[in-house]
RNA sequence: GGGCGAUUGGCUCAGUGGUAGAGCGCCUCGUUCACACCGAGGAGGUCACUGGUUCGAACCCAGUAUCGCCCA
């Protein structure tokens, strides 16, 4: 047989079309015994040799459906949260691509970045040394250390680009890994169109977008005070940043003013004490009225420092009066800013006190002071300096231990410092100044433009543009990233000029300053007087999937592809990450196109384990996603990622996946049962014409309605629910009550037998498309039994020629004739006897309005409940129920 | 402290103005004839709480409580 699944497309709006082609009866094809078993194996194989899911990248915009696939990180493992998110745009995906898109659904990998360093560091247990040579051939102390961690001193150090060929090494292995599990899955991705956040592609874009906004003035460097994070040694942006409680003492601490009297402050880093630049109090504090505009000296380093009023002094917290220290904290920036105070910095990148004595620090016992801190650690020099100010007197009691909120860097375990250092940053409407101005209303606006899915998630993109109060900081002091492409001129006296950068050709592009020349320029002149220097930063992550839609749609590389999938349709993420990936992505665009990247984003929310906490990581570990998948079967367990609604966090339960497997086992039965009645022959509609095959059409179609309003919505739980809880009616009412029809025989006329036959293969033939998305193995394993080509390339069902086969009956005989059977059913339930028990005599009240509807299917009433003489009579006091009023059963209960 | 979301039967969740729903679990029974990875029947809830609007509230409004997340 033949199989062209991208061409091979069975219109719904043309049911009547020759079921089978090909040779082969129906019956031959259908196996005796079905099973889930090994279909992801076999689908899996077929779906990639035929490419059923290929792009075809000669669609216009219009009929394209982009998708802006999240890379996964590839250093970290998948797990079960993965499986869920990856599920929901796939169910969109399947369902557009049915309703004719043409779907743009590439894969990324995210292997750039700190994740990737730490994991080769554990991993061949090496670390980057920039300073060493490159090693050719250079073999690793370690491949592969069973998640053991090796300790940083037996790390052994190598070159960067050693570290970098490695971490190249690393990420392909786990690429393959996760391209198998998707595939295990079933996402329907057009693996042809992969990428990864690292390759030159990639560098290219991040690159050539970062040099359009130097040029625009949207991305500059500042020397500033920033967030450091000393064990990384790199700087972090606002929003890599998490509060913790982190505990600590309040040390009440005296200053002096000139008439000697002390004036307490409480603190709980006293170690910052010798970068004090002013005591602070709210400007409205009584207490601190008649100091403001006087001088006060430091304890033990003997600094005279103002005391000043500002606002942002809390007066219930403390003493009321803060030390000012350059910088202890975010809040000692917006001081030293704002009341343009001095710079007196002691801690140093390494988190250590500057080994150097300040030069602010003039008296003798302060400098001798300062020298027993030198070179500390930050914990070490508190510790010691407690003691000194023991010693002189201005401890004021013991310190009180206390929490406080302490900044980290999110992957980080020390509290983050304050340093200033020169930094890149792009605009992003957190300063209005520059390219900035009026910026952040332009991107709240974006926001208005974007159709969030579910709508309450806009309110965190609002809530954190509301709340930004800096630009993007890009750079970082890291190996493995994208490098910032810009080199600076080294004058004759030896200094840097950061100010003049040389910026490269984009046609050069991705550049590696680090190892590459600028044009003009000879090998010999880097780093030597009126020669160059490579800019040593990478850019953060972040810099480069900001630009996700651009990498894989080909910006840069291929505009014809551009121009037909840009700006994408979707952006699907995790609810964590709207500042961030969101966000970001959006202000690439604005500023690059000015356009949204998207129109809509599907956010899907968090999987919780039976506690309702976030599902941890060990536990997560637990239950592998491949684990999980070959126990249950991958349509179970995409049933139960689909039963979740966007946004909504999901409990994950192993249940619903048993539920989405029974489902599956049900497809493949009620299907198999189908076929053997109708022998897949062709279903003309004009063949349908008992009222029960209507009513039951037109409730389909009525789904059919459903299941289409809801995907159009980004509802694929709702559309999955109807059409679920039809199939389910469909299995257990209409079967059982057209069976004894639709197998025919002397007792049921042709065109009896011809309409329930035509109905059950108008009804298979939509129900398999309707399931399609959800439960692609299952289906596609039925439609191969009698169809050619991909269930996944047929069309999407639509209402109007099911309807055209109810010819204007409605849906209510299908429910009625339901009650009937159902009443009967009871009959034998309670008499404790088997289904197939007959019924020599029954007579049974129907609520006067179904009357009718009954009537006209009594003669699949009677077979299915085996009644030899079934009376139906209008009953008043039966409102919406059926009731017995005599019945007979063939043998007496037991 | 501010914001967002949640609170419905033992469990997981639908249900946005008109007599409380589903699945799972539970109980009873049945089953070689599509399906034991099965079928039929049944029990089970004052919809977190307090007010208010309304002829009528799980649903709308105000407040309270608890839980989760985000931002300070």
């Amino acid at each position: 047989m033949s199989l062209e699944p991208n061409t091979a497309t069975t219109p719904a709006a043309t049911p009547t079309s020759p079921a089978v082609a090909g040779s082969g009866l129906v019956a031959e094809r259908v196996p005796d015994k079905v099973s889930l078993d090994g279909l992801e194996e076999r689908w899996g194989a077929v779906w990639r040799e035929q490419g059923t899911y290929a792009f075809d990248r000669t669609a216009t915009r219009e009929q394209v459906f982009s998708i802006d696939t999240p890379p996964p990180t590839v250093s970290g493992s998948l797990h079960v949260g993965h499986v869920f998110s990856y599920t929901h745009t796939d169910l969109l995906a399947r369902y557009q691509r049915m309703r004719g898109r043409e779907v743009f659904y590439p894969m990324g990998w995210d292997d750039n970045g700190l994740p990737t360093e730490r994991r080769v560091q554990n991993y061949f247990g090496v670390r980057c040394d920039p300073t060493l040579p490159y090693e050719p051939g250079f073999v690793p102390p370690h491949d592969g250390t069973d998640g053991k961690n090796v300790k940083p001193a037996d790390q052994v150090p190598v070159s960067r680009r050693n570290f970098v060929e490695l971490c190249e090494r690393l990420t392909v292995d786990d690429e393959r890994q996760f391209e198998a599990l998707w595939r295990h899955l079933g996402l329907s991705v057009d693996w042809s169109n992969t990428y990864q956040t690292i390759d030159a592609n990639a560098r290219a874009v991040a690159q050539t977008a970062f040099l359009r906004n130097l040029a625009r003035g949207e991305a500059y460097q500042a020397e500033a005070p920033g967030l450091w994070d000393v064990t990384f040694q790199t700087a972090v942006a606002q929003a890599e940043l998490e509060a913790r409680e982190y505990p600590g003492f309040f040390h009440r601490v005296a200053f002096h003013r000139p008439d000697g009297s002390p004036l307490h402050i409480e603190t709980t880093r006293p170690e910052l004490i010798p970068a004090v630049v002013a005591l602070i109090a709210h400007p409205d504090d009584e207490r601190y009225q008649h100091l403001f505009g006087t001088t006060v000296t430091s304890p033990v380093f003997d600094i005279e420092i103002p005391v000043l009023a500002h606002p942002a002094a809390e007066p219930d917290k403390g003493a009321g009066i803060a030390m000012c220290c350059t910088f202890g904290d975010l809040t000692d920036v917006q001081w030293w800013r704002e009341l343009q105070l001095p710079t007196r910095s002691v801690v140093t990148r390494d988190g250590r006190l500057q080994r150097e004595t300040p030069e602010w620090i003039t008296s003798e016992r302060g400098r001798a002071a300062y020298a027993e801190l030198a070179g500390r650690t930050t914990t070490g020099a508190r510790n010691a300096l407690v003691e000194q100010l023991r010693a002189s007197g201005d401890l004021d009691g013991e310190p009180a231990p206390t929490l406080r909120m302490t900044n980290f860097y999110e992957k980080g375990d020390k509290p983050l410092e304050i340093v200033t250092s020169r930094q890149w940053y792009i605009r992003n409407g957190g300063r209005e100044e520059g390219a900035g101005v009026g910026l952040r209303e332009a991107l709240l606006g974006r926001g208005r433009e974007l159709a969030f899915h579910p709508e309450f998630m806009r309110v965190r993109y609002e809530n954190w543009v509301n709340g930004l109060n800096g630009d993007w900081l890009i750079s970082r002091q890291r190996f493995f990233g994208v490098a910032i492409p810009l080199w600076y001129p080294v004058l004759e006296d030896g200094t840097v000029d950061h100010d003049h950068p040389i910026v490269p050709d984009e046609a050069s592009l991705p550049v590696d300053p680090s190892s590459e020349t600028p044009a003009g320029y000879t090998a010999e002149q880097r780093g030597v007087p009126g020669g160059f220097v490579g800019e040593a930063d990478v850019m953060d992550t972040w810099a480069t999937s900001s630009l996700t839609p651009q990498v894989a749609g080909g910006w840069l590389r291929d505009p014809d592809l551009f121009a037909r999938v840009f700006p994408m349709d979707v952006r699907p993420q995790g609810q964590d990450i709207i500042r961030t990936w969101l966000f970001s992505t959006v202000v690439r665009s604005h500023l690059e196109h000015g356009s949204l990247p998207w129109k809509h984003a599907a956010i899907s929310g968090w999987i919780l384990d039976p506690d309702r906490k976030k599902m941890s990581k060990s536990k997560g570990n637990v239950v592998t996603p491949m684990g999980l998948l070959v126990e249950h079967g991958s349509d179970a367990v995409r049933y139960w990622a689909a039963s979740a609604r966007l946004g909504t966090d999901a409990a994950f339960e192993v249940g619903q996946m048993k539920i989405g497997r029974r489902l599956a086992i049900k497809v493949l039965n009620a299907s198999k049962f189908v076929l053997s009645i109708t022998e897949g022959a062709a279903a003309s509609p004009a063949d349908v014409t008992a009222p029960l095959d209507r009513a039951m059409l037109a409730a389909l179609a009525d789904v059919v309605d459903v299941a289409t309003e809801a995907f159009e919505s980004y509802d694929h739980t709702r559309a999955l629910e109807a059409t679920e809880t039809f199939f389910w009616t469909f299995c257990d009412d209409y079967l059982e009550l057209v069976k004894d029809r639709a197998y025919g025989g002397e007792r049921w006329a042709a065109e009896a037998t011809a309409s329930a036959r035509a109905a059950l293969g108008l009804a298979l033939d939509t129900l398999l498309r309707l399931l399609a998305p959800t439960l692609p193995f299952a289906t596609e394993e039925v439609w191969s039994w009698w169809r050619e080509g991909s269930v996944h390339r047929a069309s999407w069902p639509v209402a109007a020629p099911l309807r055209e086969a109810a010819d204007g009956v409605g849906p209510a005989g299908l429910p009625a004739a339901g009650r009937a059977l159902a009443a009967l059913r009871k009959v034998k339930s309670e008499a404790k006897v088997s289904m197939r028990v007959g019924i020599v005599r029954a007579e049974l009240g129907v609520p006067a309005a179904e009357l009718p509807l009954v009537e006209a299917a009594a003669p699949d009433v009677r077979a299915a409940g085996r009644v030899a003489d079934l009376t139906l009579v209008a009953d008043e006091t039966a409102t919406d129920a059926v009731v017995v009023r005599a019945a007979e059963l063939e043998q007496p209960p037991a």
